[in-house]
RNA sequence: UGGGAUGUAGUGUAAUGGUAACACAGUAGAUUCUGGUUCUGCCUUUAGGGGUUCGAAUCCCUUCAUCCCAGCCA
């Protein structure tokens, strides 16, 4: 006991650079109370996506690590954009992921009062003025990238004018775009941000939380640092492009009053290729109806991938394995493909579907018998369960798993070839029934009764096991089999307009899949794997019992897919 | 042509002056009642140039490349 406790300690767990900064914030006691307050602060503004799930695992998993807490702070400072309905569903899509904020719940706009007030002492402290440029005099007035600012001939109006000016702002008596209050700093800057930024505008928009209450509403530059103080935010985590903000949050915290001030660190967004991240461009997909709303399945949204699918579980490892960093990167879909796989192959329950019937009937088969097969719920997991399977002479196998005319190192059915019909008999195929057009649209063949429960008393080896489902004792179902929405990796790469490279397959509806009877009793959120298809899971929104509609989690790695595509099949 | 940041296999992340590593991807094979899983092997790396040092991914100088910033958005 006590050589492993010493083994684990002397062990080196590689630190991401946030934890190393917490670690020696905490080793120097620059941490009150020892206890580091993180916050996840989302503009409700649009549903959450899997980028926002790095941020949320970054502070609420930095906050758990190092036992403290991660407060959850709506950013509400723009009452035209947010609306009440974003509030709850990033609430849900947090709580999905399975973290709790507890009591730690909180909105800027929960501030208000108390920004209004820290503005008019910076007012009084000469560090504020009201300004009356227009939005155009104002853009001038910054200067570029390369030539300083100049100053707002309203720079140097007199405290007690400013003061005046700002609280007739506060009630409404001058129209929007008439006045901002501005921080007094440096128009010669060459960081624009600190080139007098903007703390306050006139809005007379109704704001989800606070109503008709304000019509002037603070910027994110003064909101954010002043929220993050209010609250004790020790560190306050936020994405590279912030990085430029950082004098800007520095100069807001640098007020009387605040003794442990806050300080913002800044790591690389998610990028993940074959996916838009952005809300502009997700919530085109919705509005130009390329997708089913927020929700579609292909989104990668919370909600997207949740329908989709996805376990929280597998998302949380993606995040780990991703690590945290400053450098801009993206990461290969394929990876949080694999994270899916790899949690769903160990939980998922087993169930045999074919997407694309073919009739199979076996002639040396009694006409009217039915037998049951057992099959193991889950093979990965030693503690499965089982279920029966019912089978009859005519049968429905993949029809992908017949070849006529097989090419080599096919070992699935074709005429002459022994395959097993998993958990069943082994089978032979004899003739096969065409159409007019010469399509096989039924094949007929014999089972060997000694064969019974898969496995030949001869001991005999088959190379193909098939999946297959009773013609008479199975039941229909519709599967969605999701693939890529872009086809490339960097959408819009080519052209300039991400709509170019939409996946026109990234959605193939089958009505007339054929399940085993089992397929009744799966519930919205059982995670299924339908065996050698896939991932799989009953649609929460539209699936009913009257009509089963499943979606396509992920595909299975498909070896056989490669092989075909490289011999040229 | 201003400021801020970042450069390690194809991708992502470690190594914090002492043998460049892990995962994914790729690839070859073994196992398998899922062409899945599992297992084994292989592939490929410090942006360039100089310097300090016994020793540099790490420190210094320099060049180059990429990203972000000119909202009364966050």
């Amino acid at each position: 006991m006590d050589e492993r406790i010493e083994e684990e300690s002397t062990e080196k767990v590689p630190l991401n650079f946030l934890e190393r900064i917490i670690e020696d914030d905490l080793a120097n006691g620059r941490v009150p109370d020892n206890t580091i307050v993180t916050r996840f602060p989302p503009e409700p503004n649009g549903y959450l996506h899997i980028g926002h799930i790095k941020s949320i695992c970054l502070n609420f998993g930095l906050a758990q690590k190092y036992q403290g807490r991660c407060h959850l702070r709506f950013d509400d400072t723009n009452p035209e954009k947010e609306d009440m309905e974003y509030i709850n569903s990033i609430k849900s899509d947090i709580r999905w992921l399975g973290f709790d904020w507890g009591k730690y719940e909180y909105h800027a706009s929960d501030y208000y009062q108390q920004l209004y007030e820290i503005a008019v002492r910076l007012i009084q402290e000469g560090k504020a003025y009201v300004d009356s440029l227009s939005a155009e005099q104002l853009k001038e007035y910054r200067g570029t990238l390369t030539e300083p600012g100049k100053n707002s001939p309203d720079r140097d109006r007199s405290i007690e004018e400013n003061l005046r000016l700002f609280e007739e702002m506060h009630q409404g008596k001058h129209p929007e775009g008439s006045y901002i209050l501005r921080a007094k700093i440096d128009m010669a800057s060459p960081n624009l941000n600190l080139r007098d930024p903007a703390l306050y505008r006139i809005k007379f928009a109704s704001h989800p939380r606070t109503g008709d209450t304000w019509c002037i509403y603070p910027m994110y530059d003064f909101t954010h640092p002043i929220s993050d103080a209010i609250e004790n935010i020790t560190h306050s985590i936020c994405t590279l492009e912030f990085e430029d903000h950082r004098p800007a949050y520095d100069w807001a915290t640098d007020i009387d009053g605040i003794e442990h001030a806050p300080h913002q660190y800044e790591f690389a967004r998610l990028n993940i290729n074959y996916l838009v991240m952005s809300k502009r461009r997700l919530l085109n997909l919705v509005k130009l109806g390329i997708v089913d709303g927020w929700d579609d399945p292909r989104m990668p949204t919370i909600s997207g991938i949740r329908r989709r699918g996805y376990s929280p579980e597998s998302m949380k490892d993606f995040i780990s394995r991703i690590g945290v960093a400053k450098v801009e990167s993206v990461v290969d879909y394929s990876l949080m493909e694999f994270c899916v796989r790899e949690d769903l192959n160990k939980r998922a329950t087993r169930l045999m579907v074919v997407l694309d019937p073919l009739k199979l009937v076996i002639d040396n088969y009694p006409d009217d018998k039915v037998e049951y097969f057992e099959a193991t719920d889950n093979p990965e997991d030693p503690s499965s369960k089982t279920h029966q399977i019912p089978f009859t002479k005519e049968l429905y196998i993949e029809r992908e798993d017949f070849m006529e005319d097989p090419p080599k190192k096919y070992h699935r059915l074709y005429p002459g070839n022994e395959v097993r019909l998993k958990y069943a008999y082994y089978i032979t195929a004899t003739s096969v029934v065409k159409d007019a057009d010469g399509n096989v649209v039924e094949v007929h063949c014999t089972y060997d009764p000694e064969s019974r429960g898969g496995a030949a008393p001869d001991g005999r080896k088959v190379k193909g096991t098939s999946h297959w489902v009773s013609a008479t004792e199975g039941v229909t179902i519709e599967a969605r089999l999701y693939d890529k929405l872009f086809q490339t990796e960097y959408p819009g790469k080519a052209t300039g307009n991400y709509l170019d490279d939409l996946n026109p397959d990234s959605l193939k509806i089958v009505t007339d899949a054929k399940a085993e009877p089992e397929i009744l009793n799966a519930k919205v959120g059982d995670y299924l794997q339908f065996v050698r298809n896939g991932y799989f899971c009953v649609d929460g929104k539209v699936s009913t019992k009257e009509k089963l509609i499943f979606n396509r989690t992920a595909t299975l790695k498909d070896s056989w897919a490669k092989l075909k595509e490289k011999m040229g099949v």
